[in-house]
DNA sequence: CGATATCTTGAGGAATCTCAATACTAGTGG
DNA sequence: CCACTAGTATTGAGATTCCTCAAGATATCG
């Protein structure tokens, strides 16, 4: 986690891997898609304007690093369109993804002052970025902000609960289950059609965070296909046939 | 998680129980052991004398659950003595512990009205109880309290994130030493002994938390017992014998 | 259309769980 | 002070889920 249910939009002036440029003139929030996800939700016309002013906008092939386990964290990071995830590594090299974020969710809180994992695009991806004293700055010039920042937090933190009951007792089938269900429900808070899910990550980022193994996640998915829980479609679809069915089965019911 | 390492100390005027009292005339703060790690700490004396008069002291035994999943959350909590387990249970009991509370901690935290988890004490436990409202209403008015706040709240998502790690990708004597370690670590932060580290839990609240069984549990004590990693010790304390070691284990190196 | 990565499927193995018995500990009452 | 009880911890044996290793199928991209 560490990625909040923040957000920000898409803007015109964006440019391609890494190179950013000020949102200036043209207020680029007026025409974000997911500012009601997100901190920006709550604020004034005046707080709107002072936010923007300190962002720029970014944008990432797939595949892409956007900061590492110990870089110190000078950026906070809303993501406006696309996926990226967030891991951490053990020394030999087994890897926990702890979330996959989508438009609108914020990412990049720090401890002391570097990052406690990494993050890595899933799809092309486009954030904003705000510098981290700046932000903070606004933060305690805006309590309603912060009280904002706040309150996603601790729904990360709920999630981040929902997501060790998960990991530690549910069995593969719950997993997969779960997750299928997850991506359903936060489609809607986008406004996206549930049904046909979008699953836009690999195999092995699935299993990375749930805890399993490709192999897993793969023997896990055709078993619900044959039971007739799910159907994949084209375009990494998965198209739920019975979503109470699926409820149950994300629980042990 | 949703316990947060705010904290606040322990009092004279206390009550057992759940039988709870203004904590009015005398100030208990000013008394308190665990101010230091907590919310309090960054409070001018006004701000703390405000949040003096909104808190009430409690007491439970042992096994006394606090508060349970689903409840309307009305009430913030910070532990001042004693140590409280919070879990969340699968229909069919399965039962995932998603952290200890110990002395200035701070747990409630709630996402829309109700609490997503239950809060059960593991031992007797001293607690300041501080009405929600009114603790919203302090948080806007004192800025500063609502950003410790904040702050505690990310160190509350990067330990949540550690913890998914663990559960994901950690083999069992991994968690058992990552566990150690972490009791330690946290017995450190408060200013106790590191070493005999005091474990006050059961092994299936161990388990529970680790995502084991509680034969799994005991039989890695064992193993570790018998390797000299560490050896048991009367009234729940565990010696370890090299913490390098330890440190290397709980990462798999 | 070929090259490469990703996904699926199979067979066997390993870590952990389940079920079951025994040992220990702490508290209770004689 | 000592047995007795109830809860907790340990140990054992076998079952099971999931993992590992390996091969083949499918998809993706230049």
């Amino acid at each position: 986690m560490t990625h909040i249910d923040f957000a920000y939009p898409r803007d015109s002036n964006t440019q391609t891997n890494g190179k950013t440029d000020p949102a200036g003139e043209i207020h680029p929030c007026s025409a974000c898609t997911v500012r009601t996800l997100t901190v920006c939700a709550a604020l004034e016309a005046e707080e709107l304007r002072r936010l923007a002013e300190i962002l720029q906008t970014t944008r990432f092939d797939a595949g892409h690093t956007v900061f590492g386990e110990g870089d110190p964290a000078e950026t906070l990071y809303n993501v406006t369109s696309g996926t990226v995830k967030v891991y951490k590594l053990l020394p030999d090299g087994r890897r926990q993804i702890t979330g996959f974020l989508l438009p609108g969710d914020f990412f990049g809180l720090s401890v002391n002052d570097s990052y406690a994992y990494t993050a890595e695009t899933v799809t092309p991806v486009s954030l904003c970025r705000f510098p981290r004293r700046r932000m903070e700055a606004l933060l305690d010039e805006f309590p309603k902000m912060q009280r904002r920042l706040f309150s996603m937090a601790s729904n990360e933190l709920a999630a981040a609960q929902d997501q060790m009951l998960l990991l530690g007792r549910k069995t593969a089938k719950e997993k997969i289950c779960s997750f299928l269900l997850l991506l359903s429900q936060r489609a809607s808070r986008r406004g996206h059609k549930t049904n046909p899910v979008h699953v836009p990550m690999s195999r092995a980022d699935i299993a990375d965070y749930l805890g399993l193994t490709t192999e897993t996640v793969s023997r896990t998915f055709t078993q619900l296909k044959t039971s007739r829980v799910i159907s994949l479609l084209e375009g990494n679809k998965v198209q739920i046939q019975d979503m109470d069915d699926l409820l149950d089965l994300a629980e042990g019911a």
